[in-house]
DNA sequence: TTTACTTTCGTGTGCGGACACGGACGTTAA
DNA sequence: TTAACGTCCGTGTCCGCACACGAAAGTAAA
């Protein structure tokens, strides 16, 4: 039952030391006009005592303004992108009293154009942070560039780009997921059962997210050597072509009469538990990405036997409280933060749903 | 780009209203000595306006402490409640600054008179708040009614008891954790399979959450329909022998030689790991429950294959964030919390367990 | 020795709000 | 009329810190 904390103040510290508390403080904060007599003074006191500086009153005190930029695509309603938003909403609520003011910026992620265009605007108001989804390589890395040369620090969320040097990463690690994908789906196959992989065609520069899963899902196969166990096909969908869609899909289920599992990389398992609904087509289970409404009522349903998840309000939220925590509080952060990977069914969507 | 909170402060509040800054205070914190006029003019001003007071700089000026208190079991490194622990640690560090002060008592889970004793000591404290974890239910039942008779607020973590008026309860929800539990463990499964039920002697009153657990599992059973496909036996192992333990596992084995899964409900697993790997009982699919670090090694090397697992560290945390909420910003909160039910595999552990 | 800088230091004010104290004003009873 | 008391209100101080400004001390040039 030891007491914590014995409350030290900067005006404690300056009586310790010998010296005016404008002294201390200019030590504290690096403001020089120190003689090396007084910077050791204190400092000696500083490694003695264990001083942690009030954070309410140094904000309360402190006249910086933080002005934070997010970059990240325009959403509907309940998708990804809006649960990512919503996170940025939470921090901006929890750290406005550190005098830090978010402002959301949106552009369209499948034109380039439009992130070239808002980031260009993003860069002329020389914020004090931004965070970014790099949904663009090429477009990313110079915005990243031009905010290097002026010291503005940035995170990424969603995905990174190893080459430039960002202050956090908050994402999945989407080998990994794609890797359990594959553990969920195919573990309990029978010999000579077919596996049908669905991928979707996209226009414009996208992450490679769903490649790594594909990838890792691949991994799987091999180190448990079920390439000659399994029958694996694979059919391309369109962007937006619904009716295209649902006729390949009726194709390859015809061609294919012992298809147990479809698998699909991406978030839109909803559009393929809708054909395969109405086509008639409900033995075989369904995998697929990310916590959609959509998603989630046929996962409820049991059309959908497994979701795999992130927390994208999570992602925002912390990448922006690790911000605050560099910039302001001057804390230890880690670069680079994996996402726990969920693995959501029927049974435990519910519970995911209500933890915010 | 709207900007948010045009920054009111009292004195805004007292220039509008017309009154002195003293009066806007009384009116805020219902310090009556208002007239009823200038009650109303301030009032008045608080409706149109929507002022935020600065959290920081309340709490700074507040000369009010809070003492709160943890009432939950002694344990080891790194078990459940050891996480418990940990997250009412970084509670502590986090709220220190609003003048909250975290006490931690330990009782014996295994000693009622243990529970009493600190229970009573706890109360003598007149603390401002305190956190129950509440295994033994009638003595904690009296602790309940005495803090209520004192005003004094409490919440559960880990299991709840209904018939009280706690603040909030974090924990998970057993009987659905069970019920994935069987989904995970049975689905897979082809006729006349043999499931073996493992369940531990306890002394002493203690909480139902693996009671629970236990009939999730048999409602999955029942749902489906499975009771005539399977075979289920259980056995009761001692809460200390390993000895004897293993012994009883060596003999179910030969006396049911298809057994393909193994549950237990609680976080023991790892001692049934042991048993059947030293007994070359591998084949065998085992299941448990939370995050134990013999859990996870054995999870790692393969031996279990699922481990159930809630965030102990949440728990904590968020019970003691809630009654901040409550107390200090006066905030909504809801009461029963129901904590994600995570699905933990050898390829998504680690990833888990980079989260804080 | 005086003047002109430069380096170092101490103090005062304010951030937004809590709280105490004492003062102004009104009411009642002597 | 005045003493005694209650109601209502304004102001000042402090919380722990940041930051600016001006003073003091030291140094170099004239």
């Amino acid at each position: 039952m030891k007491e914590i904390n014995p409350k030290i103040r900067i005006k404690d510290i300056a009586i310790l030391a010998g010296v005016s508390e404008g002294t201390v403080d200019r030590v504290l904060h690096e403001r020089g006009d120190v003689s090396a007599k007084s910077l050791e003074a204190v400092n000696k006191v500083l490694d003695e005592i264990d001083y942690t500086p009030n954070l309410l009153a140094r904000s309360l005190a402190s006249k910086k303004q933080y002005r934070f930029v997010c970059l990240f695509p325009a959403h509907q309603n309940a998708d990804y992108w809006h649960s990512v938003d919503n996170g940025f909403t939470q921090a901006a609520r929890e750290f406005t009293h550190y005098n830090v003011h978010i402002e959301k910026r949106y552009f369209n992620q499948y034109d380039v154009f439009s992130f070239v265009e808002v980031s260009n605007a993003v860069f002329e108001q020389k914020p004090d942070a931004v965070f970014i989804a790099p949904i663009f390589r090429n477009e990313t890395l110079e915005l990243c560039e031009k905010l290097t040369r002026e010291d503005i620090p940035f995170s990424f969320i969603d995905s990174l780009i190893e080459e430039v040097n960002f202050l956090t990463y908050y994402g999945q690690n989407s080998f990994q997921s794609g890797y359990i994908a594959a553990k969920l789906s195919l573990s309990s196959l029978s010999d000579h059962a077919q596996v049908l992989i669905v991928r979707t065609q996209r226009k414009g520069a996208v992450s490679n997210q769903t490649l790594n899963r594909y990838n890792g899902f691949m991994q799987f196969i091999n180190d448990n050597h079920l390439a000659g166990h399994l029958e694996l096909s694979s059919v391309e969908i369109k962007d937006n072509d619904e009716l295209a869609n649902k006729e390949s899909i009726r194709n390859i289920f015809e061609s294919n009469n012992n298809i147990k599992t479809v698998i699909t990389f991406n978030s839109r398992v909803h559009q393929l538990a809708k054909h395969l609904e109405e086509l008639n087509l409900t033995d075989a289970k369904l995998i697929g990405y990310d916590l959609l409404e959509q998603n989630v009522a046929y996962l409820k349903k049991g059309a959908i036997s497994f979701l795999i998840a992130q927390r994208p309000e999570n992602q925002s939220y912390f990448t922006v409280r690790d911000m605050c925590r560099e910039l302001i509080f001057k804390e230890k952060i880690t670069k680079v933060n994996y996402v726990p990977i969920d693995i959501l069914i029927k049974e435990n969507i519910e519970y995911y749903l209500e933890m915010k």
